[in-house]
DNA sequence: TATTGTTATACTCTATAACTATA
DNA sequence: TATAGTTATAGAGTATAACAATA
């Protein structure tokens, strides 16, 4: 009945947008999220993570092992909710929990190197989603953007 | 026990992007747009709209009345989640349905003189806050942000 | 038979509250 | 008493399916 696709979204991706809300930043940002969203979403689903999950393997792989708690706060993301995600790639047997050593409450989070295999790849297939998804601009103008939007979201210039 | 507002909003709001997810687009879209959405809703409070009323206003506002389909087509939502959209506003009394005079099935939508209001007071507040959101920016470079953003989302350039 | 609006329902995402164990 | 992780639960948002009225 609906002209949308089976799995998800509507949001007029086909359509572009109306000339009134055209010019209104929310709607911009909005809907560059969820188009390079879907991209990224194709991109990913030949190694079995989502987009959330790639990033939260990327912050769980950078600096040292952290424990589920730091690791959500670099995501931005509830403690329950964090659980839940790393549930999720424990079955899919990407990172292993452990009990930290001085305070046994702690959960360290490691990726096996499995997770790391697949951290790369899929990484490397998020870049070219999004590369893809740039194409319209000039090399410099898509890292203006990305400048633009780091400044906007930073607390302080 | 949590340090987020009561309303909503974890999102490392107050921290900053982490360095290693600092570079992802879809990192900082999702987060522009959650930040100018928080901002966007605090200066609408006051007018009893959240942003996407706002949205349904504009569109129902611009050219000839539309039906809720049409409208709903154009903001990119469901039939169903107009409903609730118009049901609302309607509640407000800011919108009014009528039976079209030609096809009985259709509902046209027509904001009435205190939308009409509304509207204006609340799409300035908007802008207000868009300007506030983009104030780290030269004008110029606020400028290329939208076009920018506006050229990836078009299907074709 | 197809379409518009509607209602009921289900699914996803994510947060809050309460519980367990450690400290 | 406070903290990390967990579980159960609830709320927001939005889609799908089924139905009534109209075409």
């Amino acid at each position: 009945m609906s002209t949308a696709a089976p799995g998800r979204r509507n949001l007029a991706s086909a359509a572009g947008p109306p000339p009134e809300l055209a010019g209104r930043l929310g709607y911009l940002l909005k809907h560059a999220q969820l188009g390079l969203a879907e991209l990224t979403a194709a991109a990913l689903e030949p190694y079995g993570l989502t987009g959330r999950e790639l990033a939260v393997l990327t912050v769980l792989a950078s600096g040292e092992p952290a424990s589920q708690q730091q690791a959500a706060q670099r995501l931005g993301v509830d403690r329950t909710t964090m659980v839940a995600l790393v549930d999720v790639l424990e079955d899919k047997g990407l990172v292993q929990r452990h009990a930290h050593a001085e305070d046994r409450r702690r959960n360290v989070v490691e990726l096996t190197e499995k997770g790391r295999d697949r951290l790369h790849q899929a990484g490397a297939a998020a870049q070219e989603a999004e590369s893809r998804f740039v194409a319209p601009l000039s090399r410099k103008d898509a890292q203006r953007l990305k400048a633009a939007l780091l400044a906007v979201i930073q607390p302080e210039g």
